[in-house]
Parts: C-alpha cells; sequence; structure tokens
DNA sequence: AATGAATGAGGTTTCATTCAT
DNA sequence: CATGAATGAAACCTCATTCAT
C-alpha cells in the first residue's frame, strides 16, 4: 500500500510519489536542455514544474540526485529500441536497422539531445557517481548490442573482436552527437546512404584477425 | 622574436606574454579536467598558477576567454597531425594512418583528454560564441580530411558522398572519447584490430549510390 | 489592501513586500548620505538594513534599481507639496508660498537632503536610465509649476517667457542645495527675508520683451 | 633653482613639474567628464595623459589627491570672470553683466560643465576635504561678487542683506547646473530674455527690511 | 505537506596602489 | 626616474539549501 491512491471524492486525486519525481524530472530536463546542468538553477527548475522549490527537496535529496536520476532514466528510451529490434524476425532484422538510420540521425542531430547527452557525459566525465550510472547503461546496452549482432553475424568467432566490432559501431552513434554540434548542417541526405552502406559493412563483414 | 630576451645574468628573464598566456591555460586545463569550466573558479585557476587573481585578467579578457583560447589552441595539435599526414608519400599512406590508430585509441581513450573535450562540446552546445570557434576549427579539419580522402580514394565521385564518408570517419574518432566515458575499459587490443580493419574499409570501399 | 494581514496573535506579523522595499529603501538612503551611489556597497546596505545581501536582490533586480526607486520615491514628496498649493485658494495663495520659503530653506540646506539630491543629479548626468527618471519626474513639476504661476499671473502672455520665469524660479529652488554645500552657515535669516522679497518680484513681475 | 630648466641639448626640454601636473589633471578632467570620478580609473587616466600609471604617484599622491587639485583648479577661471568685471567701468558693468548671462547660459547648459561641478559638489557633500576646497573657494568668490554688488548698488544698506542677495545671485547661476540636467532642452532663447530682465532687478532692486 | 523568503558563501571582475626592473 | 605587471581586497550578484509559517 503506497501514499497515493484513493480518489474518490470531488477534488483530484494527489499524483503518485513516482509521478511527481517524473514530473520534476521533465521540468529539469527543458531547464537543462536550455542552460545546461549548472545554468539551470532550482528556482527555474520549480518554475517550470510549476512546484515550490522547497517540495523538489521532498523528492529529491539535491540538485546532483536529479541529474543522476536524469541520467538513469535514459535507460529507459535505449531499452525500448533494443525491445524493438527484438521482435523483428531475422530475415527483416537487417532492412529493419537500416531504416532506423534515419530516425538516429534525426535525433542525434536534434541540439537538444545531443547537447544534454554531452552535457551528461562530460559531467560523467568527472563526476564519479554520474561515471558508474552511464556505466552501468552502457553495460547494459553492449549486452543487448552483442545479441543483436550475434543474430546478424552468427559466424563471428572471437567474442573480443565482435565486442570491438559493436564499439565501432557505438562510436558511430555516440560520435553522431559531437557531429552535430562541430558540424551541425551536415548534408544529411548523403549521410543516410553513407551510413547505410557503412553499416550493412560493420554488420556483416566477417573477422579479420589483424596481419 | 618576441619582446622579452637577454637572460644570460644570475635573475630568471621574465618570461615572455605569450608565454604566460600559455602557463596560465595549462593550469586552466588542468583545473577544467578536474572540475570542469563551470566548476573551475578563477580562484583556483589562480591557485593553480601560483598567480594573483587579477593578473589572469590582464592576460585573458575574461574567463570565457580563456576557454576560448583552449578549444583555439586545439586546432594547433590537429593542424600538426595533418601535417605528418601531408608529408607522407602516397604509397604509404595507409599504413601510416593505419599506425595512428593505436596512438588515436591511446589519446581519445586518455580521460583528461577526452573530459576536456567533451567539456568544450558541452559547451560549444549552448555557447554561440565556443561553437563558432569549434564549428571553424573542423571546417579547416574537413577540409584537410577531404584532401587525405582524396588521395587514399582517387576514384570517388560524388563529392557529397565523399564528405559524408569522412563525416562518418569523424564520427569513429569523435564517438572515440565518448566510448571512453561509457566503457573505459575496453580491449584495446582487439579495438586496435577492429578499427584497422574497418578504417581501411571505410578509406577505401567504392561509393555506391544508395537503393 | 495587501496580501499580509492578520497580526492579531503573539507573534509580529510579516512586514508586506511594499513595507520591505521602503526599508530597504531607507537603509539605502542613510548608506547613500554617508558615502554616495558608489561609496554604499551592497554589503554596507544590507548591513544598515539588517538583512543579508541576498535578500536585497528579492526586491530589487539590482543597485541600480534601488538608485531608481529613491529618485522615483522623491515624485511623492514633489507632489504633495504642489497638492497642497493646489488646495489654498488664490487670495492666500502668495501668502501660503512666501511661508513656504522657510520650510525650502531648512529642507534644501538640510545636509541629508542635498546631498542626496546632488548624487542623484551627478548620477544623472552620466546614467541615462537616472536620466530619463530625473527628466521625466521633472516634466511632471513643470507642468504643476506652470499651474501655479498662471494662478499667480493670469496677465502673463507668452508661454515662453512664463516657462522661462519658471526655470529661473527653479534655479533658486536648485540652487539652494549647490549653495548648502558651497556655503552651508549662511545668514538664513537674511536669506529668508531677501528670497521672500525676490520671490514675489518673480511670481509677479510683469512679462517684457527684451531690450 | 628648480628641477626644469637647462634644455640647451638637441632633446626637447623636460617640462616643468607645475606642467606635467597640469598635464596629468586636463587629461583627468577629461576621464571625470566621461566616466564620473568613480568611472574613471587611474589607467584611463594614464592613458589619455600618455603616460605610465606609475609617475602619476609622482605628481599626486593618490586618486583623491588629484580630485582635489581639479577642484582648486577651477579657481583659477573664476577669478578671471571676475577680473574681466573688475576692468569694466561703472557706467557700462550692468551691460557686460548682461551680455555675460549668454556665455553663461552656454557654459552652464553644457552637459560636460555641469556633469563635471555636480560630480565635484557631490563629492564635497560627504567628502570634507572636498567640501573644505570648495568652500574656500566660495568664500573667494562671494568676496568678489560683493564688490561687484557694491558698485552696482551703492545704496545698499545692510551687508547681511547684501550678502543674501548675492546667495541668491549665485543660486540662480548654480540651479543652472542642475536645471541643465533636470531640463536640457529648454527654450535658451526665452531663458535669456527672462534672466537678463531678472538679474537686472536682482542687481538693482533696493533692499527691503521684511514685513 | 507545502511554501517561498531568507541565508551567506562563493562566483567573476575591477582597480588603486606598489615595486622590481 | 619611468614603467607597467602584479597584487589582493572588495565590488556586485547568484543560488543551493533551509525552515518558519
Amino acid at each position: 500500500m503506497t501514499t497515493d491512491a484513493l480518489p474518490a471524492d470531488g477534488t483530484k486525486p494527489r499524483p503518485s510519489r513516482e509521478a511527481r519525481r517524473q514530473h520534476i524530472l521533465e521540468a529539469t530536463l527543458r531547464c537543462v536542455r536550455r542552460s545546461g546542468f549548472h545554468g539551470a538553477s532550482m528556482a527555474d527548475i520549480a518554475a517550470e514544474a510549476k512546484m515550490s522549490v522547497g517540495v523538489i527537496y521532498r523528492y529529491f535529496a539535491n540538485k546532483e540526485a536529479i541529474i543522476e536520476a536524469i541520467v538513469a532514466n535514459d535507460l529507459a528510451e535505449m531499452r525500448a529500441k533494443f525491445a524493438e529490434w527484438d521482435a523483428t524476425p531475422d530475415e527483416r532484422l537487417m532492412e529493419v536497422l537500416l531504416e532506423t538510420m534515419e530516425h538516429a540521425i534525426a535525433h542525434k542531430y536534434d541540439p537538444d539531445n545531443s547537447a544534454l547527452a554531452l552535457e551528461v557525459l562530460a559531467e560523467a566525465a568527472r563526476n564519479p557517481r554520474v561515471a558508474a550510472i552511464v556505466q552501468a547503461a552502457d553495460i547494459e546496452e553492449r549486452e543487448l548490442g552483442r545479441g543483436l549482432c550475434r543474430r546478424l553475424n552468427p559466424g563471428f568467432g572471437d567474442p573480443a573482436l565482435m565486442d570491438a566490432r559493436g564499439e565501432i559501431i557505438g562510436m558511430i552513434f555516440d560520435g553522431m552527437m559531437i557531429r552535430a554540434i562541430s558540424n551541425p548542417h551536415t548534408d544529411r541526405k548523403a549521410l543516410l546512404l553513407g551510413l547505410r552502406q557503412v553499416m550493412q559493412v560493420l554488420f556483416t563483414m566477417p573477422e579479420c584477425r589483424g596481419d
């Protein structure tokens, strides 16, 4: 039995604790995208969430805790993406992946998304608690990615080499966010063609013991 | 060449203006890597540089100017890298590039380097002045990269497609910095093998008009 | 009328927002008279108001806003003065004006008042925002003064000349504040006699086309 | 024997100590008119005087001493003005005075002049050293003014009343500087007519024991 | 439980003054 | 003597956090 529940009377039911946390997180996201972690003040967040400053402290111990929760939240999105692929039969998998590229480009080149991700990564680069969250999420993501690669490339032998291949694919997707900053006006049409070709190779190219 | 000069006597010569600027930039770098741009206070920087706060303002108009100088400084490094390649004869170029991969990995996976770069990029994502510097540098880098690609792949027709290929190569290098945060303990040996293989393909794979 | 209200219990009621603004303005006035606008630091003002520095910024956007509020506050005093004269019947107006001279002298020769006014004017001489406030107030004051002159001197024809006469009367009152600095120990009794005589002439002397 | 003198050789002779002081004062004046006493930094002044900061401290103990010297300098101007009048024969005196009005208006309504004067007066209102200088200058000015009044109005009996009359005339001139701030766009033509008429009255109106 | 006013340390920046060269 | 780089105190302002109401 939680503290929410029991509407019944005329007043609107109090939202659950989790719902309010989410509400705060979403407000924070909007603020952070606008001004970065350090630029977003608790007052901004409170105003954006239409709450008082004080109440935020009932849901999060401090500002850092909000940041950590935001980072953790990204997991959900990522899992959803992989779940979609998992539901795709092997013979259509490559096709679906290539179709995904268009959305991936749009998503990664969206300044809002990349700005936030870079903010998080820069924070992770020096805040061990954030780093731990990012890395934990990444472990999960790699595991899911490994499954995908195995389905596409059953003949791959050495798991270390396959992991490396996965890393490289990861680099391309992650690097897209940096390219979005450094060269926001890329020709996305040409990029899409190029990426589809390269991805096809990356997902299917046989392993090859170096030298 | 500069206005200082004339050491010779027992006293240590006054360092040149440029030397002091570099001194401040290096101190700032150490602080920024430790705590980020916003986390590094002018007092921290001054302490790190063993200077008074005020003197820093004789060399930089404000904190943002230091950031800009740091970003601009990266240009020199990048140019040096391309200059090295430019001096390499065509027949050895691919070989040298592949050898470079090892250093690239070491460099990008060095937390000091990637933390700083991400900091800069996150700042660029919101600060138009920093964005302008980053993008100007990138234009130059792309131009140099284009030259490299043309030497390696003279048969490439559509320049848009070749630029896209260059973007993708850029994604891999840029993305490496993010992977360095998300998965710092990658098996670098396997990664090196994989990257060499992939790069060889990327640099030489013929263009291919989609669908 | 305001949002506070409900004292009644033993605890002291929270002062209204407006009351706190006034409290800050009064503290600022004391500081400014002591050390001028630039000499009065926010820390001084906070100490004088027995508040923390930060709280002042909840009531005023910045130091300049406090200055502007002080200037604006003077308007109220000025309007009250004219309102008093407006309520006086024509036949007693000159008499009341001459009686006012004594208070005017006391007011303008009070170092507190003149120091503040000069501070404001010096600021207005350089700060366009303050100048705008001062000039807006003056427009209003001239309009009121014009009405007064018309009542005292209905035969005055050329409005430009009457305005000039008003300007000259203004010079005398404004100049008094400067004399208060340059010669604080004037014989005020003699001054009062002289001013009454001069004012009577100024208010009633017929216009006279030049030469 | 002072430290200047002895040019003779090919190099340009070193300016006298007094000349350099004047040079600094003039540079300071330009700075102060531009930005006020507090706004004019020693660095600004040094740059304006084309000197190094350090050398200024060989001529003035500190910034306040420069301010004091500027105030004291105004004496010279004022004395020159009275000297001109002293040289005028009685029968033309009033005429010359009235002619002076036009220059007086132009001078007092010049924002540069009034801004500086108000700056000085505001400073005098709280800095006893500056107040002393201002007041000493005023004593001298009043003495000269008294002579002028006596020449124009030999029948005036009570010296206290005559001094009061002088004060009032002073108010008009001083007040003009404040009007220049509060109402910079006065109709100066009309003002000139009005002032001439009023001045004529003020300089010649017989004394009159009040009530 | 919710509010939002208050705190005050700490941020960036300026500048009068000194002093080694 | 002149220089101008260096100092460091102090200016204004912000904001995470607390707590009386």
